[in-house]
DNA sequence: TTGGTCAAATTGACAGTGTCAATATTGGAA
DNA sequence: TTCCAATATTGACACTGTCAATTTGACCAA
């Protein structure tokens, strides 16, 4: 943890002008060349923290998988009793960032964009898809499907729900017969 | 349909060209220069038939749908009697085509990338949406949850899997229980 | 203090990109 | 035939990622 020799803490700030750049217009306009302009360094300098624009995006889809653990944390799904309650704060959060800041959402699953060997990267989705695994096993044994496909279901209804709404999808945010959320809706279709 | 004056067919040749580029490499390979040259002609030439990339990736987005969209047609799925087996085949369908040719599923759903408001794009994934919407209600209506829930969590569940498979998540492709295929599985988990 | 060392940042260059304006080519209509 | 309009070419500009060579500056050992 030293100081860096000109700038101070260029990582951090390449990282926070990436940030505006994505929120602002999209991945397309994050560029090594226009993240370096925006925390006032040369061209060139990014190079030392990031090696390639891989790296750059990879950084990145880190923070925000970071924020988006943190931000499901703070909602204190740890102290909740039941596994509905906790499922239910964990997709609430989820659609939240994802329709907050859905350029980040974007990026985080942008595999083909991303170095798939990033060590830390899989740790975070592992993370993720570990948390829904435990939380769907506390509802027992389904009847006509294994657990797996049940988790699977899950991940699956949750992402592809928040990438088609980010998209401008379904206009209707509410179920028509219950009056829940949508996105609250669709996770009880899937549960006992 | 006139002849074109120079070339004979440029625009489908550069969907050809362009169609290659992103298998291959994908979109972000698929640049207006790199089409124009696999095409053979010069680098400005296809601004005639695509004002600019986006509209050619748009293009080229309406030629992936009108491909799966046929490739639904031709597993007979007009002719099945009952609505589970259709959407099975569907279902089907969509998981294979998403699959073989992942980065043209991918950029169907590149809705940053593509030009919104173009009508017969929209067209095509209104299309998609009206099948399973015409599926789902053949099943009736469910006890605790709107017909259009089920359809939107159809349409999530669908779509946010192959996403998730085409990005290498979920190594067992077989529902534990049951020996189904797991994108079976999934729907199974859905209907009554 | 001095000198050395090495990470960090700069500068300059190269090939590639999207996009525009100006120009050339050509098929078919008048 | 002449002329027009669609089509294709050429050349230019600013931008990009990436590399090599260079300079800067903080820290440590003597």
């Amino acid at each position: 943890m030293k100081k860096a020799h000109h700038h101070g803490a260029l990582k951090q700030a390449l990282i926070e002008a990436a940030l505006d750049l994505l929120d602002a217009e999209g991945v397309e306009a994050v560029s090594i060349r226009a993240v370096a302009r925006k925390a006032g360094v040369s061209h060139a300098a990014p190079v030392n923290h990031f090696p390639d624009r891989r790296a750059l995006l990879t950084g990145l889809a880190i923070h925000c998988f970071e924020e988006l653990k943190h931000a499901i944390q703070s909602t204190g799904i740890r102290e909740m009793p039941d596994a509905r309650s906790q499922l239910i704060a964990f997709v609430d959060e989820f659609h939240n960032y994802g329709l907050n800041k859905p350029n980040r959402y974007r990026l985080m699953w942008r595999s083909d964009m991303l170095d798939a060997s990033d060590e830390e990267l899989n740790a975070m989705t592992d993370h993720l898809f570990g948390m829904v695994t435990k939380m769907i096993t506390q509802f027992g044994d389904p009847p006509n499907i294994s657990i797996m496909s049940r988790v699977v279901a899950m991940c699956s209804i949750i992402h592809g729900y928040v990438l088609l709404r980010i998209d401008g999808n379904f206009i209707g945010l509410t179920d028509e017969k219950t009056g829940h959320p949508r996105h609250i809706a669709l996770i009880e279709a899937l549960l006992p």
